[in-house]
DNA sequence: CTGTATCCGTCAGGATACTG
DNA sequence: CAGTATCCTGACGGATACAG
């Protein structure tokens, strides 16, 4: 199993740029830096935020979220639900019937990286504002000598 | 002093992608996904968090980020740190020395959010195993029939 | 209803040479 | 040392049209 273990390590890393863990031990900040962009490979994604949290409130259908989502088009849907489902934060159950029903339920995983995102949110709340008059005062004094 | 929130948080709006909250409050979860993403928008690229995190522990010389990081190129540096710069996570000082020396400080604002990341890193470490197995058992089913 | 297949534009990001 | 200026590429994402 820990041959197994290395192999997925690797492949993982591999997958979202950070290099495997014995090879850079020297930065030992970096590391943690990489952990973070696990997460943003897979949620960073322009509509996947938007869709698990649609499907964290109960299962959802195809054309639900296509109407919820408000600006995706049906490829990018498609493509956004594959790649949570293959992460494992989806669920897709497909009810053989006429026309066809599909449903999208978010894992316990996801249910529980909601929760983390909870803390951002909280922050973007907090400094939104702060955040919008540093910009208004940098591009200010970057403009037009 | 409302007047002006209405037009920086329009503006901000606009900026991320997110719609103005006057025109969109059909749907209350995806509000709630909208300022994820204003989060997303801000440290989501590449090297943000990287470097975030390296000018988290004390000012850190250009050089130096540029060994630390590993991998960023000269280019994105100068853009990551103006845009975070931009955003008042970071503060640029400048001694006018020769050689020119350049430290860069993240703000109060930044240290928040580094402590608001650390709910995700504690996601990522737990459900990291997970979600490589959902990926091989994905990729073994939808493969080579 | 729930997708797939195509085509195409944009833009983040890499490589590298030059400069105050 | 700490950047700018260019050039170039690939991946992400939008717009349809078609299909089971």
């Amino acid at each position: 199993m820990s041959q197994r273990n290395t192999d997925v390590s690797a492949q993982l890393n591999a997958l979202t740029g950070c290099a495997p863990d014995a090879v850079t031990p020297f930065t030992p900040g970096q590391a943690r830096a990489c952990t973070v962009r696990e997460v943003l490979d897979r949620v960073g994604g322009k509509w996947s935020i938007g869709i698990l949290v649609a499907a964290s409130q109960g299962p959802v259908r195809f054309t639900e979220l296509e109407r919820q989502i408000e600006g995706i088009s049906r490829r990018m849907l498609t493509l956004t639900l594959r790649n949570l489902e293959r992460d494992g934060l989806l669920e897709r159950r497909v009810h053989p019937t006429v026309p066809p029903k599909v449903e999208y339920t978010a894992t316990p995983i996801a249910l529980e990286l909601y929760e983390s995102l909870v803390a951002l949110t909280s922050w973007a709340e907090r400094h939104r504002g702060a955040i919008a008059a540093a910009r208004q005062t940098y591009d200010r004094e970057h403009t037009t000598p």
